[in-house]
DNA sequence: CGTCCATTTGATCAGGGTCAAGACGAGTGG
DNA sequence: CCACTCGTCTTGACCCTGATCAAATGGACG
């Protein structure tokens, strides 16, 4: 296996304020992979033995109900932890992680974390943030769903990915991964259904164009009146 | 003023694991405070100047739209930490803090956090850990908001708060400060009028007793029932 | 005793879930 | 190269949950 190279790392967020020399310890304790489009990266409930950084490619990380329903927590995008259930304190992953398309990720074992949250303080402090921000994310989404429609949820939904993963075309934003009309349901607690009429009717006034498993966005800031409620109502 | 002792805060999940003399020296740095009943203890947007541990009453802690929505994040019991704007890597606090009742509360200056984070690697590890059951408790509540009925969602709700404050009576477990229905509708996301009509319907069966802002759970059983959707639709 | 607030309860109605069919398109095997 | 199949998406019809509107009742407290 071809080892590791510290500039993989540098410059993201979480690797924010460590020494050259530090990254290189760190690097060299993590294990490359690659996961295939719609592979499970980690499985909710299972002993937590690894954290992850993606490297590239795009994974959906999903709650299972016992009654069978699925919940879309997030998307992970490249540069960013997953399972990191250690600084959660917990030792089981708290949900399903599936690659979107193919992806190459970095994983290291979890006994390590304590080990970097103590040596690294700027990495400890960092991922501090990450958790803090995951958790207002939490709560905008439950504010979300307690205050607004579900054309202003999806709206909102869809605004989020194309500033996470959007891809400038010469049509719009294009969200940079396969995404169903399921998929986007499954985020915003609705139906296909209802999701599918909404973009239908959004591609009538010219504000989407969307396919099969992909979506554009022709017009961002039209999107951004409805998912404020403030939809032509004609 | 009184100088305060460690035996007020000896024995919290929270200060777990610290030395005794460390609980002196962190508890010489606070202020001991009382909230009358209604008044806020932080208002959401306002520079983080402290935080806080509730050592006796409870409190509300609301989240205001811009468009006049409330939302109700979660109730702080005895023992607990609010007001943690600096483990979120924020300066300035999320949410509105009401005391529901009259409160008694320690306040330390936020600057002492970073102190005491790498201070009391235990303090650091404790808190680590409520904010990752805090992140738990929000992904939950996105759940049954994705995926109940309004009625399992109050269900829910005041299992949870029988759970948390509960207070044993001949009748059957009191949620032990005044909670209104509307309350209720703020934590759940729904209407004041549909959880009076639930709270009716299952005092009928003999589920609940409830009055002006009084809810006691005479059968918590029938009420996880509910709660898990299964409710005797007769 | 009067005022204010929490609560109750009825009537109405619409947002969006459910059920049901089809259409479309991509990949597969003959 | 074509037929077939499977998964995604679309669209219509219907109906139910729970929001909204409206009004009255009941306590608590000054």
């Amino acid at each position: 296996m071809a080892s590791l190279d510290r500039s993989l790392i540098a410059g993201l967020p979480v690797f924010d304020g460590i020494a050259a020399a530090d990254l290189d310890r760190i690097i060299s304790q993590a294990r490359s992979m690659r996961i295939a489009r719609d592979q499970l990266v980690f499985e909710q409930e299972q002993e937590a033995h690894s954290f992850f950084l993606l490297l590239d490619g795009h994974v959906r990380v999903v709650k299972s109900t016992p009654d069978g329903h699925e919940v879309t927590v997030r998307y992970i995008s490249p540069g960013e932890l997953m399972g990191i259930a250690s600084a959660l304190g917990r030792t089981t992953y708290p949900a399903n992680a599936i690659a979107a398309v193919d992806c190459v990720a970095l994983a290291w074992p979890s006994q390590l974390w304590p080990t970097f949250a103590t040596s690294f303080p700027s990495f400890s402090a960092n991922t501090y943030k990450v958790v803090g921000s995951r958790l207002q994310d939490a709560h905008t989404r439950v504010i979300e769903m307690s205050t607004e429609q579900v054309e202003q949820r999806v709206a909102h939904a869809l605004l989020k990915l194309i500033k996470q993963s959007g891809k400038k075309t010469e049509e719009g934003i294009m969200i940079d991964f396969p995404i169903s009309r399921q998929d986007v349901a499954e985020m915003t607690g609705t139906t296909l259904h209802t999701v599918s009429r909404l973009l239908s009717a959004w591609e009538d006034q010219g504000l989407v164009k969307s396919g099969r498993q992909r979506v554009v966005v022709i017009e961002p800031h039209r999107l951004v009146v409805v998912s404020e409620g403030r939809g032509s109502k004609s």
